[in-house]
DNA sequence: TTGAAAGCGGTACCAG
DNA sequence: CTGGTACCGCTTTCAA
């Protein structure tokens, strides 16, 4: 009832001809005559034939569905990047099966388990906060499954990258407080399993080391879920504001860290920037709204999510094996506002 | 290579069974001897039997895919409610399918035009802002299949709805406006083709009316497109505040269009609330922050995703036709804060 | 209780 | 260039 759609046979019965040769026929199969092709297509055409996916799927042995493996569907960076996704994935028929894992590796290797279930063709993967160990990417990698990493990425499985210019971007910003005249520039940051840690600290340095800055241990802390758990964020804030000489500026480098931190510091009385400057990554909508305006240095995460997922398809349905990899770097953009 | 999944004739063989038997025992029918099940099910499962979900797809002619038709993913309220759909969807080994129309007639059509090629076993729909004409989910229903709308839902096809109380929020907050002393109260709100929209209107109506104060026709503005293009938002504003008596406060009735005229009011140099108040439907995620902090009316947006899918899959997965349709209502939180 | 076989809708090989 | 047929993995009648 729910699907009186035509079938192939249904063709080749109306117009005499055997299942192959309809089939062939629609796939533009070198070895037909122009006429039947054309026979074919317009009865196709017509009659609004659409191959059926799951015949498909099971006969070659693909579904036309990429997984995606992320940490949380709300938050506004992976947000954009799903749209990003959507709109490559779509234009090209592919379904997507979106996975959140709430920076937890029990759930990140749960979903895994189900997407291969599914037979997806690729993954796009985006780490969790607490993945160390990548065990469960590389058996799928060295079973041949394509992979594209984005914006969380690992170096240990040889794949096609999509990143942001973390380092730039925290340079950036670092370089920035330092030229407004803060002296004390301390940094919280995602943890430090992750690549966009390593790389927004090595920003950070970088910036403070030009500038004859040495760097402050101190001022360095780790938020271990990257500030999904507001009480992290809190015991950073914390142990910056208690030691004997609290910084005067800080880098957040998560979005959800930089709004927590904004809220926390709001909270306790202080005064952005008089008290404490704040520069923060973050894809808020309107950062331009908050009080006062957030400085922040944006990632370009709709294109990230079109570029990987470019990548991805690229590599599916690559006749060879693909063995040079790419690493895209897209720029980080500071914008500045008075909240530093 | 990539899939080296054992299959049924694996078991079968190895168990010198017949194919059927194996199927038969793995789904637990009844007729079977307990002895031959405790076999077959310890050597799938010693052996990681994971049935192939396309074979199944084409035989059952059910894909355990569920399509959602929305607006625009990143849109924070949306985001929620996909976390929430995901959270059961997955649960259930549901698959989803999720489509964004960016408030276009035509992209929906289409995008639904895909979902049924791909053979969703049902649908989760929220209407585009341009959608007038719903006879495209309306073949879809009369062919049998499960659909159930959430947010910005119709009547005109029977079915179970799970939507905000629209009404009681739009109420609370402008029922609050006027005890705040706000006289000139006007509302910009988003398509007149929307249920929302309805809704909305009729809270605010009822709490002027409650209080004795006139509809003024001219206080209430329309974006069409749900404030997605800022030019509308600014229209919209414009005629309010071109008015000779413009308003004193201003209720926004949604996310993009609270966020729009935030920014745009401020950018014209009024004050908020002094020179104008603004209450205004959002999810956005720290409205707290905003500069003054936002008085919102807060939807339960992650929970509508929940139960819509709830409702969907017990639909889907019922022996008999259901023709019962519920339509729930959450409730509509008003949180004020300094802007009114 | 179990087995054999048809079929879901395509694809691709082999013959002709 | 076209037709016949086996098969992808699973479900489900029909017989035994």
């Amino acid at each position: 009832m729910k699907h009186e759609n035509i079938t192939i046979k249904d063709i080749a019965r109306a117009l005499n001809l055997s299942y192959s040769t309809v089939s062939r026929a629609l796939k533009d199969s070198y070895k037909i005559s122009e006429a039947t092709r054309q026979l074919v297509k317009e009865y196709a055409e017509a009659h609004h034939y659409r191959p059926n996916l799951m015949a498909q799927s099971l006969k070659n042995q693909k579904s036309r569905c990429i997984g995606v493996v992320l940490c949380s569907i709300p938050n506004s960076f992976f947000a954009e990047v799903i749209s990003g996704i959507e709109s490559i994935a779509y234009s090209k028929d592919y379904l997507l099966i979106i996975t959140q894992n709430l920076e937890s590796y029990e759930r990140e290797v749960k979903n895994l388990e189900n997407l291969t279930w599914r037979s997806v063709d690729g993954l796009l993967v985006s780490l969790s906060t607490e993945t160390k160990d990548i065990g469960h990417f590389q058996r799928l990698h060295e079973q041949g499954l394509p992979i594209v990493f984005f914006d969380r990425v690992t170096d240990a499985i040889p794949t096609h990258q999509v990143i942001t210019d973390n380092t730039g971007g925290a340079y950036k910003a670092t370089r920035h407080l330092i030229e407004r005249g803060y002296k004390r520039i301390a940094t919280i940051t995602s943890s430090p399993y992750l690549s966009i840690t390593r790389e927004r600290l090595a920003g950070y340095e970088q910036a403070l080391a030009e500038h004859n800055i040495p760097v402050n241990e101190n001022y360095i802390q780790y938020c271990a879920h990257g500030g999904m758990i507001i009480e992290e964020t809190e015991a950073a804030l914390n142990a910056l504001l208690q030691l004997p000489e609290p910084p005067d500026a800080v880098l957040t480098a998560s979005d959800r860290i930089t709004v927590g931190s904004y809220s926390l510091i709001q909270k306790r009385g202080l005064t952005i920037p008089n008290d404490i400057a704040v520069a923060g990554f973050s894809n808020f909508q309107s950062p331009e709204l908050f009080n006062p305006p957030l400085t922040t240095v944006r990632q370009n995460a709709f294109d990230m999510g079109k570029l990987a997922t470019e990548l991805l398809l690229q590599q599916i349905e690559s006749k060879r094996p693909v063995d040079t990899f790419k690493k895209l770097v897209l720029p980080a953009e500071l914008i500045v506002r008075s909240s530093t």
